[in-house]
DNA sequence: TGGTAAACGGAACATGGTTCCGTATGTTGG
DNA sequence: CCAACATACGGAACCATGTTCCGTTTACCA
């Protein structure tokens, strides 16, 4: 029914090519990395990356996406493992810490409201968000966490505290990510 | 020897003209309206605004001051009023808050790393910090907070926690804040 | 009241996102 | 193998915004 009538060659190679170079631009520049300089990368125009990604946002989803589902994935599993469900749930937090501070701009993106980067917070949000609403539902009922905090909320908290990470040494967003859940233990 | 001969008097109106200006512009469109609305606001040309304000950071700080003075001095003020050390402490991190939450993009400007907003970080880290520090001293030596989490570290991570405010109800900074100052208890 | 330095306005420039269309090229039926 | 067509490409052009610069205006003072 929906044969899509696969696409052309030059543009798969295309695809990936874009991918490799955004990749490599948003370690250096941060994934603000300048459409043009990204185009220069892959060796291709500006209208290419425009028509493989209508927005920003498409194209950081595509690049992180496999490390996200990492993440979704590894909360059931932490769950199995650790001895307590707080103790999952800090574990998890602490996952989640380290993907975004290794992504230069991005918990920035995440939280900038502009409509570009909707798709991006759409999709953070549908999949971790489930994830981490099973292990603060776990703690919870094992009475370790206070009620009355949402996974959504947890997250955008925790996300937000990692925005700026790396620029300055005396500010450690994993250690403050840990307080905070320490502090949902009361 | 300085003797600064004052002034023009065209100057003089034209400055607290466009901190109206500005002020009623950070209201709409936040820290980040464009310099040719404040300056149309204020009934001026851009070049009126970079002569009296260098960067925006100066002019932000220019429009906030009297409120940032008024937060730095209530905390002594609070030491003395509250029951506990930790409670002193609570209760200055809310008044923080609540002043960085009122004022649209505010908390994304002094985290942006951005060149521009530099003079802008220094000022509230001058004004704050020792405020902040002296009110965490106290809490540390009466017991009531774990050792090993500067001034600068708490200020920093409950601005973060307060970027984006406003913009999303299921978020809410101040209880946020108020769970990492309880994780700082343990 | 004239001269001068301060202050002004806004055009011009720089940067970065986004659109659009003429051109080039893979693909496929003959 | 070739032609014709749809797909994809490149990059110039456009828009928004910050920033600079300089010719013109204006407040001040002697």
């Amino acid at each position: 029914m929906t044969a899509v009538p696969r696409k052309r060659a030059d543009a798969r190679r295309n695809e990936q090519t874009l991918l490799d170079a955004a990749a490599a631009a948003f370690v250096t520049s941060g994934v603000d990395a300048p459409v043009r300089d990204i185009a220069f990368r892959a060796g291709v125009g500006v209208g290419t990356i425009y028509r493989h990604f209508p927005t920003r946002a498409d194209l950081i989803v595509a690049v992180y996406r496999h490390q996200v589902e990492a993440c979704a994935e590894a909360g059931p599993a932490l769950l199995t493992d650790s001895a307590t469900p707080h103790e999952a749930l800090a574990r998890w937090i602490d996952l989640f810490v380290d993907f975004l501070i290794t992504k230069h701009g991005l918990p920035e993106a995440l939280r900038s409201g502009d409509a570009t980067f909707e798709t991006l917070h759409a999709y953070f949000l549908d999949r971790l968000v489930p994830v981490c609403d099973t292990l603060l539902a776990a703690a919870t009922t094992a009475g370790q966490v206070i009620p009355g905090v949402g996974a959504y909320q947890l997250l955008r908290a925790v996300g937000n505290l990692c925005i700026g990470a790396g620029s300055d040494d005396r500010y450690d967003p994993r250690r403050m990510a840990a307080l905070l859940v320490a502090g949902l233990a009361q």
